[in-house]
Order: structure tokens, then C-alpha cells, then sequence
DNA sequence: ACAGATTTTAACCATCTGGTTAAATAAAAT
DNA sequence: ATTTTATTTAACCAGATGGTTAAAATCTGT
């Protein structure tokens, strides 16, 4: 019995993550939700009581999974070279499994930007950031890397990470037309890493 | 009299892409708009048939101030560092201006693909790209940069100029939250700029 | 076989929303 | 002054949508 109750709400959340993920919270229907997971409206209803409800455990979901690859770098005791390449190999394969979610999160944070004010602080994300920016400040004064405001680098990796994946359906009709971006994008963790530190390192 | 007329349907417009850029076209309520603009449903209707006649005008305007930097660049017959404190300069000005359409955009392309197809042939993009494409792989060739893909290091500029503003909410909680953004981004074109040209000569 | 949980069917409702209409007013152009 | 255009008011409508309900049917563990 537990199996089915699992299977079904797990085909309502892979619905709805595809849904929302295309077209928001607004324009999302909660009929094509229940067509897409292959049960009727009023099933549905059943397992969440609402939209919204239903909305938020998957924006939630979505969103720490945007975030957490960050935690792990902020947190990462490696060596500042070695914890770059390592979130960028953590955000491009997450990326590859789940496209959509760069995207939705910017989305609907931009449309209720409350919404992440309560999930912002957990994960560990406060303590780990002192740490990095430290290191990072460190490696300026040693003359390891150039000069740079540490939260700037970090904001960079970020942007080269995440944004192709968010514009892909103009990158993709505009630079790749011809070829398939999703092996691009595949190949592209160890080059924007390589890409970051060489700007970086004297 | 064709003072009044422009000055109304201009309203409209200011209004349309505030709320637009915040809700997206589903989330959208044409009297919101309407109260926005200082004028009722029934004249809105009046200037606009509808709501997605409004909207298409509304998002054309955007899509346009989001090609036409990335046009200007492959167009341009500088010097190729010249060429890329160019383009990141005029992103960041305009993004500090109209900070809103990276979101609007992706987010709508994300939910109908086709809307740009139409768009994204025009303004010259097309015959550019070649020019520059050839531009950066000749500086491969005769060493004055590493080497690298020309598309790549475009869509690294680009990712640079633009996602910051995109996920301009999250990374203020994240990053910025004691500082001024705002400051942040309008000291950004220059670094960026750096950043880039840094990584890739030699 | 029985009890309890899951799923379907199908109808229903209240509300919201895009869009319309028609008449009255105000403003501008002639 | 008269005509034309812009704007308001206010009511209305049809369709879509979120959500509910109740009864029947199906499944599952025991």
C-alpha cells in the first residue's frame, strides 16, 4: 500500500515540477497537473490541498537545490583552486539533471521575493560564507591570486555556472544553432573553471 | 489632442511592463494595469484589444534591448579587448536602467520558445556573428588569447553582464546584503570587462 | 471475505477575469 | 457652436479555474 501512496504523490510532484517550471505558479493549471501525473482533479485535491500548497514543496525543492551546491563550496576546506573546479562540476551536473530550475527560481523569487527570505538561512550557508571569504581575501594578500572582491569572484562563478542553463532556448538560437548545446553544456564545467582561474592566478 | 493620446498609450506601456516584468503574462490582471496607469479597464481596452496584443508590444521592447548590445558587439570594428569593454558597458547601463528584462525575458521565452524565432533574425545579428567569431578565432591563431571557443567566450561575457541581474534578489540576500547593490552592478561593467580579458590573454 | 484506504466519476459552485457595451461626460479640433 | 475624440461609469457576460462533494468502484492488507 505505502508503495502506491508514494508512487502516486511522487508522478503529482514530477508533474508539478514541470508545469510550474514552464509556466509559473500563475499560469500553471491544476487540471493539466493531474492529466500530466495521470490521475483526475479531485485526486489530486486528495494529496494537497491547494495549489499554493503543492507550489511551495516544490519551489522549495527546487530551490535547495540551487543552494546547496553553493553551501558545499562555501564549506569546502580544499584548496581555493580545487573548491572552484569542484562548484562547477557540482552546479553543471545538477544543471544537466535539472534544466528547468534556474529558471523557476528566478521567477518566482522575482514575482514574491519573500518567498526565500525564510529558506535563505538554513543549510549551513552563514557559517561556511566567513570561511570562504577569508580564504579568498587570504589568497589576494599572498599574492596567490590578483586582486578581486571575494564575493565578486564568487558572484562570477555563479553567473558562468548558472546562466546558460536559465537562457538556453536563446543561446541556443543564437550561438549553437547548429550544434547540440546540451553537449556544450555538458563540457563546459572543467572550461569555466579553467575559464575562472585563469583570470584569477598570477 | 495627439499630445493626450501618446501621453495615455505611454502610461500604458510603463505600467504593462512594470507589471508584466513582475507577474508575467498569466500572472498579469488587466485592471491592475489599468489602476497602474491612472485609467480604467474599458479604456485600456479602448488603446489595446487585449491582453496578449499588449503584452506582445510590451515584450518586443524588451527582447529588443537585450539583442541589441549583443548586435552593437558583433558588429563593432574595434579591437577585440576594446570590442569586450564595449559590450559590458552597454549591458550594464542599460540593465542598470531597465534592471527587470533579463527576468521578463527568459522567463517568457522559457514558457513559449517560439515567440522569439520571429525576433531574433532582425537587427543584424546574422551577418555580425561571423565577423566576430572570425575575429576571436584569428586571436587564437596569431596568440594574442588562449585558446578558446569563440562562442564560449561570448556566452561568458554575456552569463557576466546579465545574471547578476537576473538573480539580482538572491544574490542581495546572499552577497550583499549589508552593502548597496545597486553600487555593486555600477562598478560591475569595468571589472567584468577585467575579468574576462584577464582570463583570456596571454 | 472484510475493512480500510485509494481512485474514479461526474456533477457542482463560487469566484475571478478578460472582454464588451451603451450611455453619459469631458475635452479638443473645426 | 458643432463635431469628433477621449474618458468615465457601471453594469454585464461567458468562460476558465480552483476547489468541493458524494457515491461508486477498485485495490490491498489481513
Amino acid at each position: 500500500m505505502e508503495k502506491k501512496l508514494v508512487e502516486t504523490q511522487e508522478n503529482i510532484l514530477a508533474a508539478a515540477r514541470t508545469i510550474f517550471a514552464q509556466k509559473g505558479l500563475a499560469g500553471a493549471r491544476m487540471q493539466e497537473i493531474a492529466d500530466n501525473a495521470g490521475i483526475n482533479k479531485a485526486l489530486l485535491h486528495y494529496y494537497y490541498k491547494n495549489k499554493e500548497k503543492l507550489f511551495e514543496q516544490v519551489f522549495e525543492e527546487a530551490f535547495k537545490k540551487i543552494i546547496r551546491p553553493l553551501a558545499s563550496f562555501l564549506a569546502d576546506d580544499s584548496e581555493l583552486f580545487q573548491k572552484i573546479r569542484n562548484i562547477c562540476h557540482l552546479y553543471h551536473s545538477m544543471l544537466l539533471e535539472y534544466p528547468f530550475i534556474p529558471n523557476f527560481v528566478m521567477n518566482e523569487v522575482n514575482t514574491d521575493p519573500s518567498r526565500i527570505l525564510n529558506l535563505i538561512q538554513i543549510e549551513g550557508v552563514v557559517e561556511g560564507k566567513k570561511k570562504t571569504l577569508g580564504q579568498i581575501q587570504e589568497a589576494v594578500k599572498i599574492g596567490k591570486i590578483r586582486p578581486i572582491d571575494p564575493r565578486e569572484l564568487i558572484l562570477n562563478i555563479i553567473s558562468l555556472s548558472i546562466f546558460p542553463f536559465a537562457s538556453r532556448p536563446i543561446t541556443q538560437e543564437l550561438l549553437y544553432k547548429d550544434s547540440d548545446i546540451n553537449d556544450v553544456l555538458k563540457a563546459r564545467a572543467d572550461r569555466v573553471a579553467d575559464f575562472v582561474i585563469q583570470s584569477i592566478k598570477i
